[in-house]
DNA sequence: CGGAATCCGCTGAGATACTG
DNA sequence: CAGTATCTCAGCGGATTCCG
């Protein structure tokens, strides 16, 4: 049971944290890098895709740098990873909970991509 | 006065830009980056901020890294400089109409950001 | 099929010092 | 006040090869 010394110590660390520009570095630090958005928005749009499904659809990827964004996308709870034993092998990849919530950032961000992209071709 | 072929060759190009994933690769390299998005949050939330204001505000961060950064978000589009020719020199900086489009996102990545670092300290 | 191991270049990030 | 100029360095991103 929480004393109200606790609580406060926890109201006290929100505050900290929300105060500070830490906030947005730590988001960046998950969803950074030049392959892990692009890897959630596939799997928003798919629901689930095996890895080498992943892999066509991100025209230029690599295994290295698909392995490794899908771990770290596995180790901060964004994606889930089901391996299915039976041969050949067969993993499915699938979005968390806890990352649809970031949905329609993806949105957002994808849309403003977009239309600048399409923009500069003028 | 486009031509019927030019209409054309544009709808071509935006279906390729928007079936691939270069328009979230596009975006990140805009928006990937440590500070990036840490500026242009206290950008809009402060609306207009001085240089030494941007910094005393964003614990940690370098002259140079702010320097590159603002310059960066400058080029593509996302910050206004205003050099107010005076002395001292008076330098402004604020989001430009361009990324009001990407507040939401931006409000959305900070709540999400901030929900998991205040959950991760239980 | 779904990766891992190794090696490597480039550049993002930073420390330090200086300037109009 | 609002930056620049150098220099350094870790690590991100990538090419290639190999594996259960």
């Amino acid at each position: 049971m929480p004393y109200l010394e606790d609580i406060m110590k926890k109201i006290e660390h929100e505050e900290i944290v929300s105060s500070r520009n830490c906030v947005m570095i730590h988001a960046m630090d998950i969803l950074g890098g030049k392959w892990r958005l692009p890897i959630l928005w596939k799997l928003y749009q798919n629901k689930t895709m095996r890895y080498n499904e992943l892999k066509r659809s991100l025209v230029g990827i690599t295994n290295i740098m698909l392995t490794r964004s899908l771990q770290s996308l596995e180790e901060n709870g964004l994606v889930n990873r089901v391996e299915l034993n039976q041969i050949p092998p067969k993993v499915e990849y699938s979005l968390t909970e806890n990352c649809i919530e970031l949905v329609p950032a993806l949105e957002t961000i994808y849309n403003w991509g977009r239309d600048r992209m399409i923009g500069q071709s003028e």
